[in-house]
DNA sequence: TAGATTGTTAATCGATTAACAATC
DNA sequence: TAGATTGTTAATCGATTAACAATC
């Protein structure tokens, strides 16, 4: 029954999964794809469609339960786990992401921060170590790290994926904007902020 | 001549610009489709239909010259522009961002912070000056700002893009992981990495 | 029952890939 | 000329939108 899921109604889960959450939240028992789409800016086909796709079944005439969507969608984006992540390069966009709030919220918990920094190592940000980036296996077998986050210089990238990979982390959420290859049983998520720029400058320079 | 380019097409061009200036800065001369689709794991075929439809020609036989490729990118991507932001939140992420060394790589330049906190307003990080967000209007006149960049909590975003737009800025860069409306002539790009979480998470609970 | 809204298929739109003629 | 690679169209693939029957 379960074919595959598109990668664009994958993208779409948490814009979903973050209105119905707030729905629960405020009691609120019944949403239709109409209502929902006007929240979001996007077509209640589209939704159906998307909600058809991820096996979210609704109620004819009255619309989709809002604590059946959210137990779907949770099941859906294994937020039953609790995925444990380490930072790897605190300088200031891994100090940030040490400090995200909505971590939580997706189910994702900060385990171990690494730099090679020896003024940095041995602090706390939020509670959480950093730790001599050496040392990665030892701690990364201790903590049974799931996700590492690389928010390294590019230059230093490519190896502390590798790194990562050989101390058994199954996926990689890469904020160096370059390209860096893992086997293909390792989930690479890139973010690639230049690219968000690059839209920016192009559309204001059309004017 | 220039039919309208396709969004995958733009997303794809600072992924190019970036190798291509790589390729110029060590004094390469030439750049087939192939060699570059290797470098960047996509195919040839796309790499080409992308440079026709951004207007770029190649030499038969040979390949692309580096140097017209870099210039042709930059006007498209409007870098012959210095982009002015302003940055709204000086939390982790907003201080993240104003120390961010890519900006210039892209012609952006930071001109001004803004925060609410007493504590920090008055402060200089990189040199540039955390101003009173009461004071947007005149900062932003004095100043010129084109582009401001939203990094308060998701209750104020929808606020603070109001006031950014009514002071005359053009563009808005969202890092708040909620959708803010905004009027038809103002470009707005939206940086959500529950996006890129959710990705992760539930291709890592399929295993 | 009448009104509303889902579920699902078909039609359309858009993006990628394949193929190959043109030509350096 | 032979080899290589672009330029461009057609074929394919994938995602969105339209339409409407099913049914609460």
């Amino acid at each position: 029954m379960n074919a595959k899921i598109s990668r664009a109604t994958i993208d779409r889960i948490p814009i979903y999964y973050r209105t119905v959450k707030m729905l629960f939240d405020a009691d609120e028992k019944i949403i239709s794809s109409s209502r929902l789409a006007k929240i979001l800016d996007v077509t209640p086909e589209q939704i159906r469609k998307d909600f058809l796709d991820l096996g979210q079944s609704g109620i004819k005439g009255v619309g989709y339960r809002v604590d059946t969507l959210k137990r779907g969608m949770e099941n859906l984006l294994g937020l039953q786990y609790r995925w444990h992540l380490a930072i790897v390069g605190i300088g200031h966009l891994g100090t940030a992401l040490a400090n995200y709030k909505n971590f939580p919220l997706m189910g994702f918990q900060i385990n171990a921060l690494f730099d090679v920094d020896e003024n940095l190592i041995g602090q706390k940000i939020n509670g959480v170590k950093i730790y001599d980036f050496a040392k990665l296996d030892s701690v990364v077998v201790r903590k049974i790290i799931d996700i590492g986050v690389i928010t390294v210089p590019d230059t230093k990238a490519q190896s502390v994926a590798d790194s990562l990979i050989s101390v058994g982390v199954k996926g990689i959420w890469n904020f160096a904007p370059i390209k860096i290859s893992v086997p293909p049983e390792i989930t690479l998520v890139n973010e690639d902020l230049s690219i968000g720029l690059s839209n920016l400058s192009y559309h204001l320079s059309k004017k």
